[in-house]
DNA sequence: CCATACAGGACCAAATTGGTACGATTTGGA
DNA sequence: TCCAAATCGTACCAATTTGGTCCTGTATGG
């Protein structure tokens, strides 16, 4: 479904959690009790964004997880990338050999010019913008912040194919 | 991972070959073999492009499948579309209700912005682009077809992270 | 010295996906 | 007319992935 996982999701509700309050420490427990969500889960996730420097945790009594970086330095992209690895739409987009087709198969490129819009669209999200402001924004966005432009050639619709033409649905 | 199923990769694979004779009628069992895919995954395949009305089935001896647009105007999002369903990366992108943490969550917005930015990324790159011509871009394009511009809201990447105000539970 | 809280696994259960198989239906041609 | 070619549709199984829990260790502060 072209979905990424559910933990990346929550992922990123745990550290708009964080996020809210930049400057304390945040145990996993509380964390936990603010996103509603299991305890094991919030820490399962904690342990994998502290692993990817995303936020630095504090051992012992009185310890927690505290972001590293600012909330606006932090982009959806860079959570996605701790949760569930590196973004690749396609096995084949990275490394050469994990498909048995290659032969015939023109696309790796393309697929690999996908895959990086892709990063860039969520690196265009950062946590302060979700976390706090959805000001105004209400909810159809008429102006989003996140703008794509592909070029802007091909365009005919309907074009070749002068075979014969069969009797649409 | 971020990823899309295997098969819309597939998918991909067998409308280009489908695509590079827009004109004549082509059997599963010769999309296979140009594709080097089982048989029988060819098959499903072409059944669920043939529901998306992408292409169009042809029964009786000497059917096969054709496509019903140009390649010009198929994109891989419609490809992606068909085999995959409806493009959402979170389940409460699209419906409500889906997640059970709804309370404290501020990112069904955002994820619905990045979710259509995705879509659009897809969107960029038709099937006649994939197929044909690769001409010209060697590997890694420097200046590629689908280009990113996020709005410039960026403040300031580093803050010191001031105490914020708590916004309680 | 003990309660708290993270680190890092191992581990299992459920869901999804990849892939296959079989029968029904339609069409063209012998 | 009857058979062969080819898709349609669905049902099914197997493999992988994912979601989620638990347990043991380590560090810190009171
Ligand atoms: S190389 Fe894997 S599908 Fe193209
Ligand atoms: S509504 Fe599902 S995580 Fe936000």
């Amino acid at each position: 479904m072209l979905k990424l996982a559910k933990l990346t999701d929550y992922a990123t509700v745990v550290m708009t959690a964080i996020a809210a309050e930049p400057a304390q420490l945040h145990s996993a427990q509380e964390l936990a009790d603010r996103s509603h969500l299991p305890a094991a889960t919030v820490s399962k996730l904690l342990k994998m964004l502290a692993k990817a420097r995303l936020i630095e945790a504090t051992r012992g009594a009185q310890g927690g997880y505290r972001l590293m970086r600012s909330p606006e330095s932090i982009t959806v992209a860079d959570v996605v990338d701790a949760v569930e690895g590196p973004i690749a739409v396609t096995s084949c987009s990275i490394h050469a050999g994990d498909c048995s087709i290659e032969s015939s198969c023109g696309t790796r490129a393309n697929w690999r010019l996908i895959n990086e819009a892709i990063r860039q669209a969520l690196a265009a999200v950062t946590l302060a913008q979700i976390a706090a402001p959805m000001r105004r924004a209400g909810t159809m966005p008429a102006e989003n912040p996140i703008t794509f432009h592909p070029r802007k050639a091909k365009r005919n619709s309907d074009a070749p194919i002068p075979a014969t033409r069969p009797a649409a649905d």
